[in-house]
DNA sequence: GTCTATAGTAGGATAGAC
DNA sequence: GTCTATCCTACTATAGAC
């Protein structure tokens, strides 16, 4: 009974089996013999692939997160675009992600998945910051930006809304939720040193129903 | 060989012994039989005062952060100090605790409990930032900050602070931290509309060795 | 190098006798 | 309330087939 496959292959459907499992049953509760079954391995090439079950998880965060980086990649290198438009779009990216990965999402928000959670959070942060860093830096060339300090704004927005505005770590009411969306706006205008107002729009685009 | 004990005085002796454990081993290190050895006490006895190892994590981690609340409290609560005086005596309060407490936090900072430590910069940031918007407020009629949104202004810096200067999260070279702090005392400035400079105090607080 | 099978360790957690 | 015995699961080790 033994089939050898390609490793890329099989590493794949590791990865595949066990990400579905995660995020249906739950990291925790998704045992490793819960993989094997769905993969028809045995404990051995599970161990010969990944060196513990964290390191699974760690890989499909880490597909999850490499897709999201791209597509804010080619919105940086787009050139005709200025930078107020491409932070727009980069945040319009990043909260419109595939169907099939919403679950993945939804599990993420899930208390029992808080290592999982934080490290595609962290992740989230390190690989956006230098790219939005970028867009800043053309926003000060283009005078709608002013700050000593882009890269370092970039990261303490992007930690405090990834964090801060996360319903799985802080569980806000609707009405206060807004309110620190709103508060957020006018925090980015004041960090990164842009015209009053020219954040509104973030707002309508985590609550499209309000005004 | 069975020693019936007063609940309390049994319930505090594992507290004791699994924090001194946990500071000394580390929290995953530390297995639950340390714990049962360092106390003479079985493991069904164990199981009879805490659910998990990890309540007992919690349990320690509560103590800590109530302590920190209270002295903050302390100092807002004093009559004679301005809104800049009383910022800069909560930041040093918390960031020097009692001596016995210091390893608790390196702890907290090195370990792998991704979920408790996130608990314990949740449950800060929860019990700081009302008592911070408070003092944000009484600047605000002295008229050194100038801010439509105290409290979230303060939660926001709060989150960004307390998470992306983590080292348990977030790992900088020491150089990188120091631009960060830098940084972070600048925005502050920005989001709370504080005079320029008036802030940079902060660096100082975090690296004496410095400048 | 890729895979199976099996036996075993360690540590967190539970059941039930006393 | 306390204990002993046992379970569950992540993980290791090993021996060997292709």
């Amino acid at each position: 009974m033994r089939l050898i496959k390609n490793p890329e292959e099989r590493r794949n459907e590791i990865l595949d089996a066990a990400e579905i499992l995660f995020v249906t049953k739950g990291y925790t509760k998704a045992t490793v013999m819960d993989i094997l079954q769905a993969c028809s391995i045995a404990k051995g090439t599970f161990y010969y692939y990944f060196q513990s079950k964290e390191e699974v998880m760690n890989a499909i965060v880490m597909r999850f997160i490499l897709n999201g980086e791209a597509s804010a990649r080619r919105v940086v290198s787009d050139p005709n675009l200025n930078a107020h438009d491409k932070i727009f779009r980069i945040i319009m990216a990043q909260n419109q992600p595939d169907d099939n990965k919403l679950g993945l999402i939804e599990q993420l928000h899930h208390v029992q998945n808080v290592e999982m959670h934080q490290k595609s959070l962290v992740e989230t942060v390190l690989r956006l910051s230098p790219i939005l860093a970028e867009v800043v830096e053309q926003g000060i060339e283009e005078g709608v930006f002013h700050t000593p300090n882009p890269k370092e704004s970039i990261e303490f927005l992007l930690v405090s809304s990834q964090f801060l505005l996360d319903q799985g770590i802080f569980q806000w009411e609707e009405d206060q939720l807004l309110k620190k969306v709103e508060a957020f706006a006018h925090i980015t205008e004041r960090v990164l040193g842009a015209e009053q107002g020219s954040f509104a729009y973030v707002t309508r685009l985590y609550f499209p129903h309000q005004a």
